[in-house]
DNA sequence: CGGCCGTACTG
DNA sequence: CAGTACG
DNA sequence: GCCG
């Protein structure tokens, strides 16, 4: 595994290592190419070294039609307009890799540096050449790419809309890195030309995952979609071809958007994607993948798609010319773009973005009843919906709080259940919780305890306090909780990783006032005394930039132990957060078996990332045989702030599980399963259960049958509840 | 008055 | 097993 | 803490 160790000091083994990783991070997807794919060597020098895409003003380009995607005369599209230049350098100095072979083969992944802001759902959506400079670099690579290197206006692949008289601005915002599923592909359309507005979005869509779109037909060309109105025949009549090269994958135009749903690349066999009057090659030679890493194009069956594609595109044609850009796309094959696509639409302010995300989640889910915005009166209607009660049918941002007309008593709010999660009281802390959330949908100010009283989930007690709040613009008692001593103590330590409520007491009644005291004279677990070391690394939040960066070398790593591994960040970071608590990586592997995960994972990448000083602490590492997960702390080259760090393993088939129950937060995936109990089904990390026998305590009898556990999507339809993004799942 | 998520690791 | 942790 |  690990490349031969030799007596070098640990320092200078953990400074290579980790240029060996950053290397690999920049040189992203050129390395593998290493006589692998020589064929698309040529492409992707070419489209790394050629930025140039350009979505310009259509009267620049008179020669096509308003609104027109542009390319300039390189004729690619760069999946990544950014970070050309640093694909360049590591290329011809290979040294540090021979050091790590191990890792060396991690260069097949994507490009995470230029990611990097690039996936914040914060990238202001109207930014153009302003957003570049944001752009940063991981810690030793800071240099921006020579702007020399790109035309001005392509910094940002940006697609002006001119139909709408210039005032609709569409970014092509690249999703984030792991999730570019496109990556290192090269699409050429048929018809290749962005002015039909279905096409130009499954165009976006798909550089937006990472695809590269080809001006014209040529050698690099990784896949051909065509449109259902065309059929093979045309394609090569077209293209004055007697017959495509081999290797080339050919399918309709439900593919992009198909991989798009199951955040991946799906066989493209099936009968789904299949263009009149082509017959795929044997399945196997279907594949063309430049770029496998994360893009195995397994041949995992597809899970049966719903949709009729055939019958919705004639509405989709007519529909997207309707100028609703930013959502025809995901309207065009009755599937909207995956959620993962949607952190970016949210948290900013812009109101047709939010709206956007709101109708494609809803466009997503005919079935789910459409109540959710008629929740919010203050009359408890009588709403028939007994669903209703549970947060997780809401939307919610968190952040719709900071202006509404109750601002100030939903920070008083929020404080109080800070205080009470501090003290481990959960039920009240839930509470408050639960109160704030429905205060903050409140459109009017509430300032008498009458009114409160009417909103679900705020009772006598809390009514009372917003009253209070409102008249004195503060909270006795939440002064006096301030005061306690005691309660401080008990908060202090409760504060260590490893320290609860029990622990905190017993220190505080032994008479230990401070962390001092504790690692003094208290006995401490390895977890606690390591929560002590690194107490105040681990109370502070990780900057979104951080967190990609050690997902980043998690990545890498991974990938070069496999290339076929795929790892998400999850948590917090996943709904957008700007900054989070930890870093929670998902790590899948397409086809594998959960053992088989485990063991790569547990025996080879732990012991790697140890050995190179990444990992620098196990806080818990799973020790049953179906153990999926490792808890620890890891530490970024050149940093000395220890940042706690989550993995969790998951097999394929459980995806859509494990992605709901990591993206969190903890009050949704609760009102999740509580909803889930309710309906005698059981919702956890690995699927969602029905039929499951439970005593008169709800206590678990039987385990129940499967439902569903790889498609989140389907988890949320099977419950009944709306689709919500991540972002939206802030209760 | 009882319920308020379901699971997994540590010691 | 209780305690602590994860979302 | 709130709810049934």
């Amino acid at each position: 595994m690990i490349a031969p160790q030799t007596s070098r000091d640990a320092e200078a083994k953990k400074k290579i290592g980790f240029d060996a990783l950053y290397a690999l991070d920049n040189e992203s997807d050129e390395a593998e190419d290493d006589g692998l794919l020589a064929s698309l060597q040529k492409v992707q020098g070419k489209t790394l070294g050629d930025p140039t895409i350009s979505l310009s003003r259509s009267r620049r380009t008179p020669g096509r039609p308003p609104g027109s995607l542009v390319r300039s005369k390189s004729n690619i599209i760069p999946a990544l307009s950014l970070s050309t230049q640093q694909h360049q350098k590591p290329r011809n100095t290979k040294s540090p890799l021979e050091l790590l072979n191990e890792l060396s083969a991690a260069a097949a992944a994507t490009s995470t540096s230029n990611s990097i802001v690039k996936d914040t759902p914060t990238l202001q959506h109207h930014n153009t050449v302003t957003g570049v400079p944001s752009l940063e670099k991981p810690a030793d690579d800071g240099k921006m790419p020579p702007s020399s290197a790109l035309p001005a206006s392509s910094a940002i692949p940006m697609i002006k809309n001119k139909k709408g008289k210039g005032k609709q601005v569409v970014d092509i915002k690249l999703v984030p890195e792991d999730q570019r599923i496109f990556q290192g592909l090269h699409f050429y359309f048929f018809p290749n030309s962005d002015t039909h507005p279905g096409r130009r979005q499954r165009i976006i869509k798909a550089i937006e995952y990472g695809a590269s779109w080809q001006d014209k037909f040529n050698d690099t060309v990784t896949h051909i979609i065509v449109d259902r109105d065309y059929d093979f025949e045309q394609l090569l009549k077209y293209l004055k071809l007697k017959e495509l090269p081999a290797g080339i994958v050919v399918v309709n135009e439900n593919y992009t958007a198909t991989c798009m749903d199951f955040y991946k690349l799906v066989d493209t066999s099936t009968i789904e994607f299949r263009v009149k009057g082509y017959e795929p090659p044997a399945s196997s030679a279907t594949i063309a993948q430049p770029n496998p890493s994360q893009a195995s194009e397994v041949s995992l069956q597809l899970k049966p798609v719903k949709r009729k594609a055939v019958v919705l595109s004639s509405q989709v044609t007519s529909e997207a010319s309707l100028n609703l850009v930013s959502s025809s796309a995901a309207s065009l094959s009755n599937s909207p773009a995956p959620g993962v696509l949607d952190p970016q639409q949210v948290p900013n302010k812009d109101e047709d973005e939010l709206d956007t995300a709101i109708r494609q989640a809803k466009e997503s889910h005919p079935l789910a009843s459409d109540d959710e915005d008629d929740v919010e009166g203050h009359k408890r209607r009588k709403t028939n919906n007994w669903q209703d009660k549970f947060q997780c049918m809401h939307k919610h941002t968190g952040k719709s709080g900071d202006q509404g007309p109750n601002a100030h008593t939903l920070v008083v709010l929020q404080e109080l259940a800070d205080h009470y999660d501090q003290i481990r009281d959960q039920w009240r802390c839930k509470s408050y919780r639960q109160a704030i959330s429905a205060l903050r949908k409140q459109t009017t100010k509430i300032s008498t305890k009458e009114a409160a009283m009417r909103v679900y989930g705020i009772g006598s007690s809390i009514a009372e306090k917003i009253e209070e709040i409102v008249r004195t613009t503060h909270l006795r008692k939440l002064d006096f909780a301030k005061l306690d001593e005691r309660q401080q103590i008990l908060n202090r330590f409760m504060k260590i990783y490893g320290v609860g409520l029990h622990a905190a007491e017993n220190f505080a009644s032994a008479g230990y006032k401070t962390i001092d005291d504790l690692l003094q004279k208290a006995e401490l677990t390895d977890n606690q005394r390591i929560g002590i070391d690194h107490y105040d690394d681990f109370n502070s939040r990780v900057p979104r930039a951080e967190v990609e960066k050690h997902a980043g070398i998690v990545k890498k790593a991974l990938k070069g132990l496999d290339k076929n591994y795929i790892v998400n960040t999850m948590g917090s970071y996943r709904r957008g957060a700007q900054d989070s608590g930890d870093i929670d990586l998902l790590i899948t592997k397409p086809g594998a078996s959960i053992d088989e995960i485990r063991t790569t994972v547990m025996d080879r990448l732990v012991p790697l990332l140890t050995k190179h000083k990444f990992l620098v602490a196990a806080l818990a590492q799973t020790s049953q045989a179906d153990g999926t997960k490792w808890h620890g702390a890891s530490c970024l080259p050149d940093s000395s702030t220890w940042r706690r760090i989550d993995l969790l393993l998951v097999p394929e088939e459980e995806l859509g599980a494990a992605l709901l129950y990591f993206t969190g937060n903890d009050i949704f995936n609760r009102s999740m399963r509580l909803l889930a109990s309710k309906k005698g089904m059981r919702l956890n990390q690995r699927g969602l259960y029905k039929d499951v026998l439970r005593d008169y305590g709800r206590e678990k009898l039987s385990e129940g049958t499967l439902v569903e556990g790889k498609d989140e999507r389907k988890i949320f339809e099977a419950l009944g509840v709306p689709w919500r993004p991540p972002e939206h799942r802030i209760c």
